[in-house]
This record gives structure tokens, C-alpha cells and sequence, in this order.
DNA sequence: GCAATGACGCTCT
DNA sequence: CAGAGCGCCATTG
């Protein structure tokens, strides 16, 4: 519940940054929880998306640690997880990693066409 | 209000 | 890049 009483929950400015990743791209949990105003409270980013439902319309599946890899906690959907970012085009690493330097938000194929080199 | 939990991040080695 | 240790902040009981 929100403890703030700001306006909405801070899990629901999660939710709202989460979806705010483009298709085919991935964030990390800090990067989520800096967006939602919660600097250095990316476990609750991770806690927030752990009480999300199946049919959230929320694409937690873009949201992965720092290393671009899916948390080893997470044991029980790194598989769909994979999944879903497969289909969005997110290739991974042999190691089962995501170079966020190409699908990381914010990545240098983010910008609009070379700004210049 | 206090103590415990947690889909993590950063620093040092 | 990989491994280990501490800190961070919000939710829950």
C-alpha cells in the first residue's frame, strides 16, 4: 500500500515506467527504479513485478538485472521470460545474457539514426 | 512501530 | 568478466 500517499503506490509508477519500454529492448531493475523516481530501490522494482499477474499488461519480462541477465531467483520463469524476449527479437548470449549495449533502454540504437558517429 | 523479507546494485578482489 | 560481501529502500507480518 502506499505509504506515500503521493497520489498512486510506488509500485504502480513501476508498473507505469516498465511499460514504458520499448518492444524489442530490455531495462534493468535500477534503471526501472530510477524512472519511477525510487533511485537505489531496484529490489522493489523486482518485488513489484513478483506481484504482478499473469494477465498484467505489464512487460515485466523487459526487466533484467544490471548484467542484462535474468535473476537466477528467479527460478521458475527465466523460461518464459526468455521467451517472450525472444520473440520480441532480444537475442541472448550463449551464456543466457543480453548485450544491453545493443538492447539495453537507452542503447546507442535507440538514438535517432548515428547522431553523428 | 519493529523486525524480517526480497525477480537487486555497486565496490573490491 | 567473474565471484563474494555489504547496502539500499519499500512492502509485509
Amino acid at each position: 500500500m502506499p505509504a506515500r500517499g503521493a497520489g498512486k503506490s510506488s509500485y504502480q509508477r513501476i508498473y507505469e515506467v516498465v511499460r514504458r519500454i520499448p518492444r524489442g529492448r530490455v531495462a534493468s531493475y535500477g534503471e526501472v527504479a530510477r524512472r519511477a523516481g525510487l533511485p537505489g530501490a531496484a529490489r522493489q522494482v523486482g518485488y513489484a513485478l513478483h506481484a504482478l499477474p499473469e494477465g498484467s499488461a505489464v512487460p515485466w519480462q523487459r526487466v533484467v538485472n544490471a548484467r542484462g541477465e535474468i535473476p537466477p531467483r528467479a527460478s521458475g520463469f527465466e523460461g518464459p521470460q526468455r521467451r517472450l524476449l525472444e520473440r520480441e527479437g532480444v537475442r541472448f548470449d550463449a551464456r543466457g545474457r543480453i548485450d544491453l549495449a545493443r538492447y539495453g533502454w537507452g542503447a546507442p540504437r535507440a538514438r535517432a539514426k548515428r547522431p553523428r558517429g
